[in-house]
DNA sequence: CGATGATTTGACGAGCCTCAAGGTACGTGG
DNA sequence: CCACGTACCTTGAGGCTCGTCAAATCATCG
């Protein structure tokens, strides 16, 4: 049985702006179902035209591109919350696939709908436009990393940064959180081999900084590697849900 | 003097998407004046809160952002019809400088305005969500070459787009056009070194497939760069102006 | 308890970076 | 007109980071 937008568990984390009544509602009405996948499925592939738009409201996954010579390149991670599909939307296909790393449910929207989305209500379009800003902003931060950061550095950087992704959403205690990737997912994500992501893991533990085995991440230093991968301290800012 | 939207150069290149008499309208109620700036100038500042938005009516810039350690890394090139400014609108503060390589003339938008624009105009609204997107997905194939393409392939990759974009916009003649930017800024775009960008680019030419000098670009052979980066054969598609 | 997939470790080599010096084009002032 | 400065491009030498190859360990599961 979907749940109800109003009953909506996501929507009333901090992390996410307050809608009023007449917004849930509006989503309500773009909402058509909710779909459940089970851990490696692929939710949508790279050059696909998608008739469907998503929100991920459980689990976690990825988005990755692929090389004809097989290379991977994740692009970025996808949390609770995270939109699905745009591209497919309005460009007309998906430039990325996505896949799911647990088993994940997701809010279900008809993509020929947006258009008369954006048409009724304009501060949900705005919305979407927030979302892809959002996703553009990472995808900077991601390419500063991989273009500038060292191995070490870099995965200072994307530690702190899922970390901060899981803070905002609840998902930790005590600076630790479930972490569901494998090193090759990382290391895949930064431009890495699996071995030297391996070994550069191995010194952030010896530096006491960060502790991540078996599906478990935990900062023991968060000053620490923020200082190491040279990152600014931008806060985690509200932001709105779709 | 301000050309106006009616009389806009750049909305009759085919790359762009027709625009009937009433968007056009539209756009000229949102256009606020012109901007020129000389090659070297700065047009946004990374974390400023830019009163304005702009598109780019004729020369090219870059996109970029720092490490407090120095580090550029530039996340794109500016060409004619890039829509600027819309994070600082949308999420409060710019994600990333933008400066000029050449001098530029910009259209000039008023950031306030824009989500009044929104509710106007929702058709115009879909667009700037269409823009958002192009640039996500440019971003994800940046990350993709500077992750997983050699420094050849990446150079490959690079000029290829770069070239592709000139003649989307009648920029070419023969397979050749103005590249006004320096081996720097293509190095800190793909995360090289400059010495190892110039070797690289020495390379390109040996092998027959690729001149850049002089702020002149010439592709001897775009199938064989193709090629060698491993592109798909995406066709530039029409998009939309704001 | 074997099979499969993920993590870990070691050895070695390659790609890329740093340092350094020289070359070219172009503008400026004596 | 030439000396000089500046900005950018080019080339060489040497070293470090990171990739590849290989094998061992570990975890999970039927």
């Amino acid at each position: 049985m979907a749940t109800a937008c109003k009953d909506c568990p996501l929507r009333k984390k901090p992390l996410f702006k307050q809608m009023d009544g007449r917004e849930v509602e509006h989503m309500q009405n773009f909402k058509v179902g909710e779909l459940r996948i089970e851990a490696g499925a692929t939710l949508l592939m790279e050059g696909s035209n998608s008739p469907q738009l998503f929100t991920a409201l459980r689990g976690m996954g990825l988005r990755y591109k692929l090389l004809e010579s097989g290379e991977r390149q994740v692009v970025n991670f996808v949390f609770p919350g995270d939109f699905i599909g745009l591209q497919a939307a309005v460009l007309g296909e998906m430039t990325h696939s996505v896949e799911a790393s647990t088993s994940m449910t997701l809010c279900v929207f008809d993509r020929k709908a947006l258009f008369d989305f954006f048409k009724a209500y304009p501060e949900r379009a705005y919305v979407v436009t927030w979302l892809a800003c959002v996703e553009e902003h990472f995808l900077g931060e991601a390419l500063l990393s991989v273009g500038q950061r060292t191995a070490v550095e870099a995965l200072a950087w994307a530690l702190v940064r899922l970390h901060q992704r899981g803070e905002a959403l609840g998902l930790t205690r005590n600076g630790e959180m479930n972490l569901p990737y494998r090193q090759q997912d990382l290391a895949d994500a930064l431009g890495l081999s699996l071995v030297h992501t391996n070994k550069s893991l191995a010194k952030l533990r010896e530096k006491r900084l960060a502790t991540w085995r078996n599906g478990r991440l935990e900062l023991h230093d968060i000053a620490g590697l923020r200082n190491l991968a040279k990152m600014g301290d931008e806060p985690v800012t509200e932001r709105p849900l779709m």
